[in-house]
DNA sequence: TTTAAATGTACAGTATATGATACAACTTGA
DNA sequence: TCAAGTTGTATCATATACTGTACATTTAAA
C-alpha cells in the first residue's frame, strides 16, 4: 500500500508545528538546528528544511542565517470565538461584516436519516441548500441544510442569500422551541475545501445541529463545517453542585459589549 | 513548499476513510464507482485504486468487480455521545468500563501561553502530565494538563492513573468555580496518532479548558483531543426569548438514567 | 443473450520526493 | 581576528508517486 503514509516532508511539517504550537521548545523559543533536527527525526536535511520553508512562509518561525530558527511569538490572526448561543449575533454586534453565498438551492429527496430525524412523512421532499459565509471577506463555515418543504416554500433564494435561515423560519410562524447540537471533526473534502479556500484533507469542525418546534415535528437539520483558524466554539461553565453531585453549567454568554451583568429578564 | 500536503494518495485514503467513518455515503453503503471518485478528486483512477485498496485491507470496505464498492460494517461502532457538562461522570454512569494511561508526569516550565493563561508568577512551574483514556480497551481520548506546581504537588502519579484530575484538585481543598472551553478541529500528529491509535493525518475534535478557582487564579489548563469515531460533544438547547432578542440557551443534560425531570436543588 | 458498467491487471512515461554532497554566507562567542 | 556553528544555495542521482492508456474479467439489468 505505497504512498498511504504521509510524506516524511509532511510529517516534519506537522510535528514541528505540533510542537511550536504547544510550546514544547528545548529552550527559549529557539528550534534545534536543521542537522540536529533531521538525525532525530531520521531525514535528510533537504527535508528538514522543507518543513522549515513551510513553516516560515505561515508566520510561524523566523530563520536568520547563521543564527539559528526562532519561533515567532503570538501566532497570527485569531480565530472568531464564538458563543454556540447565538452565533450570528454576536458577529454582527462585533461590527464584522459577514456575507453568504449561495451554492445551491432546490427541493429534493433526503437521505433516510436526514428524513427519520427529521421525523418527515413517507416520501415527503425537503427544502435543500448550501451557503458559505463569508467574514471580512474570508470565508469561514460551510452550511448544508434541509428544511421539511411544507416550510421551505415560505422563503425564496433570495431570502435565504439575504437572511439567517433561522430568522426566516420563524417569520414564517413556526414556534421554534429546542435543539440538538452535535460536534465533531471531519477531513475536508475537495467540495467543501474548495468553498472553504482550504487544502483536501484539513481539519475542519464539524456540527450536527436538528431544529424542532413546538409541536416536535422537525424544521431544521443544518450541517455546518468549519475552517478551525476562523472559527472556534467557546464555553464558559461554572462549578455548581446539587444534592452533593458536583458538575459544570454552562453560564449564557454575555451579549456583546456587554460585561457578565446577569439581570433577569 | 513542495511535498508539504499529503500525497494524492493519501488524501483521497483519508477523504474516503473520514467519509465512511461519518457515514457521509451518497446511497445505500455503496460507494461511487472508481471512474467517479477520480474525476471528483481531480486525481487518475489508479490513484483511487490505491486508496480503495488500501481502505479494503483494513476491512472498511469491500470490493467486487463488476458490481462495486461497498462499506462494511454497516455504522460500525458509534461515538461515545457526551455532554460536556461532566463527561467522565457519564460514562461512568452508563456502565462502561475506562481506563488511564499516564503517559507523562514531571514538573516543567510551562510555555508563556500557557503561564499567562494561568497567571503564573514569573518562573514558576506546573505539574505536567499526558494521558490517554480509554473506554472497553479502546483510546479514545489525549489529554495533556497544566497545573501550578503548588497545587501540583498535592497528588502523586498513582494518583492521577487513577482518579480523574478535577476530583483531586478538589480533594487538594482548591475552590473550583468556573471554566472557559473551547472546541476546536486538528490533525492527528504522530505522537498523538500514536497514543490514539489512528493514523497521522486523521481529524480530531479538540478542546482547551482552562479552569479557575474562586480567587480568580488559574488551576488547571487542559488540552484534548478526542477520536471523532469514538467521541462526539453533545448539546441541548432551547430557544429563549428576554427583552425582545431570541437566543439559544442550552440545557443541563439530564443525569444518565434520569429523564428530563428537572427537580431544583 | 446482450449490453453497459464496474472492478482487476499491466506497462511505460513523466513528475515529484528524497537523499547525498559540497560550498557559500552569516552570526556568535572565544 | 578566528573558529565553530548555523542557515542559504546548488547540483546530481535515485526512488517513489502519479498519470494515461489499453484491455481483461465480472456483474447486473435490459
Amino acid at each position: 500500500m505505497a504512498g498511504v503514509e504521509p510524506s516524511k516532508t509532511r510529517q516534519v511539517y506537522l510535528v514541528l508545528r505540533d510542537r511550536i504550537a504547544g510550546g514544547r521548545l528545548d529552550d527559549q523559543g529557539t528550534l534545534p538546528p536543521e542537522q540536529a533536527l533531521a538525525a532525530e527525526y531520521g531525514v535528510s536535511r533537504v527535508t528538514v528544511r522543507r518543513a522549515l520553508a513551510e513553516l516560515e512562509q505561515e508566520g510561524l518561525i523566523a530563520r536568520r542565517r547563521g543564527a539559528g530558527t526562532f519561533v515567532l511569538g503570538a501566532g497570527g490572526a485569531k480565530p472568531i470565538v464564538a458563543d454556540f448561543s447565538d452565533v450570528l449575533a454576536n458577529l454582527v454586534a462585533m461590527g464584522r461584516e459577514t456575507a453568504v453565498r449561495l451554492l445551491a438551492f432546490d427541493y429534493r429527496e433526503p437521505s433516510a436519516a436526514i428524513a427519520s430525524t427529521l421525523k418527515l412523512n413517507a416520501g415527503e421532499k425537503t427544502q435543500f441548500s448550501v451557503r458559505v459565509r463569508l467574514i471580512d471577506g474570508q470565508p469561514f463555515s460551510h452550511l448544508t441544510t434541509h428544511v421539511p418543504q411544507r416550510i421551505g416554500v415560505t422563503y425564496t433564494e433570495a431570502d435565504l442569500a439575504a437572511r439567517p435561515l433561522l430568522s426566516l423560519l420563524e417569520r414564517s410562524g413556526v414556534q421554534i422551541e429546542r435543539a440538538t447540537q452535535e460536534v465533531t471533526a471531519v477531513l475536508a473534502t475537495p467540495d467543501v475545501a474548495a468553498a472553504l479556500d482550504v487544502e483536501v484533507g484539513s481539519a475542519l469542525l464539524g456540527t450536527t445541529r436538528t431544529v424542532f418546534a413546538a409541536d416536535g415535528s422537525g424544521v431544521e437539520h443544518l450541517s455546518a463545517l468549519y475552517r478551525p483558524d476562523r472559527y472556534a466554539l467557546h464555553m464558559e461553565m461554572v462549578r455548581t453542585e446539587a444534592a452533593g453531585v458536583r458538575r459544570w453549567a454552562t453560564v449564557l454568554a454575555p451579549a456583546a459589549g456587554d460585561r457578565i451583568t446577569k439581570k433577569a429578564s
